[in-house]
DNA sequence: TTGTTTACTTACTAATTAATAAGTATTTTC
DNA sequence: GAAAATACTTATTAATTAGTAAGTAAACAA
């Protein structure tokens, strides 16, 4: 049970968010622990290698989330999503999936798979939570939910990443925004 | 007027949108032009001058956009801004606020201002095309012009990055999405 | 206790990177 | 026609990169 490979992931995610993916280096990590490149070699042979453990991480954490809001009602599950973003943008990161979308051409097939079932059971989740809440009339919204999802889902990526440049009073209008949107 | 500037900085911005500010190097562009990677540094010494002249274009033709639509219908204004974004979308790219939100903290700080001054300019210009056309009663939406302009700009940016991971076909329901909402 | 696995280090390679200096041919300017 | 600017090439550097091979010390398992 090494937990030098889950701190490796940690530190990892952190710089593929904060930094970008092609912008950091297996030297950044070994610094940050005080160990050597090698160390992190062997945990992870290659840098793909490290954002499959980190993407698994994230496909984990997430599947972690949605077993720990289901008692809740729709309207709080989905409010509950938009503090997760929340949370990314004021600690200065953005989500896993919009720091792959840029770097997306320079990743691995391999990877691009699993960041691609990732965002699916994303969309998925909150399509059908928008579903199930309009269906008990907690919540309102036109057009299919599946666009529903697709529109708050870019309103948070995006707007965490938009944050970085114009600063984070944007980010909290848009998350009340949304919120109106759907509940009256 | 040397147009090997102009093309460096096309295929900067290719290379930049496509693969990511930190996945592409001068060589990239060298031997695309088939010249040295010196005559490359001739023209835009260091990486961050060719970011800068890469922003500045955009700036430009920002610019030329906004004169070009000028005298259309509010309502037009924005369509043709979407259609902007469904071709950035269709090319594989991604815009150029989002190319550099990701790769932020890896960016130079004058870099950054360059960034942040366009897009300030951009959602300026939607904030300001959303209230003239509510004024004029083409428009409709609830909020401030500001929060629907970012809601709006937020859809656009992230579906061209989300569409890579997903397919196209969200995006398409994106876009007739927003038209909807500020139409009826 | 012996052997094997775990988690590293040391030491190295090959490739790529951004960047610079010095040289050259062509064009432009005075 | 001389000087200077333009647009490169050749050649090189120093740093960083991802990755590997071989060795080691400690824990653990038979």
């Amino acid at each position: 049970m090494s937990s030098t490979r889950e701190v490796i992931i940690q530190l990892g995610d952190e710089l593929i968010r904060k930094k970008g993916y092609n912008a950091f280096s297996y030297s950044d990590i070994a610094k940050a622990l005080n160990v050597k490149n090698a160390a992190i070699h062997y945990h992870f042979p290659t840098k793909p290698d490290l954002a499959s453990g980190v993407v698994r991480w994230h496909t984990e954490s997430f599947d972690r989330f949605v077993k720990k809001c289901s008692a809740k009602s729709e309207l709080v599950q989905i409010k509950m999503f938009l503090n997760y973003y929340t949370s990314i943008q004021l600690s200065g990161k953005v989500c896993i999936i919009g720091a792959f979308a840029t770097d997306w051409n320079s990743m691995e097939q391999h990877i691009q798979e699993e960041v691609r079932e990732f965002t699916g059971g994303v969309i998925s989740w909150i399509s059908e939570t928008l579903s199930n809440g309009k269906e008990k009339n907690l919540l309102t919204f036109s057009g299919s939910p599946k666009i529903e999802a697709v529109k708050i889902l870019t309103n948070m990526f995006a707007g965490a990443q938009l944050a970085r440049i114009t600063g984070n009073e944007d980010f909290s209008g848009l998350k009340n925004s949304i919120i109106e949107q759907i509940t009256k």
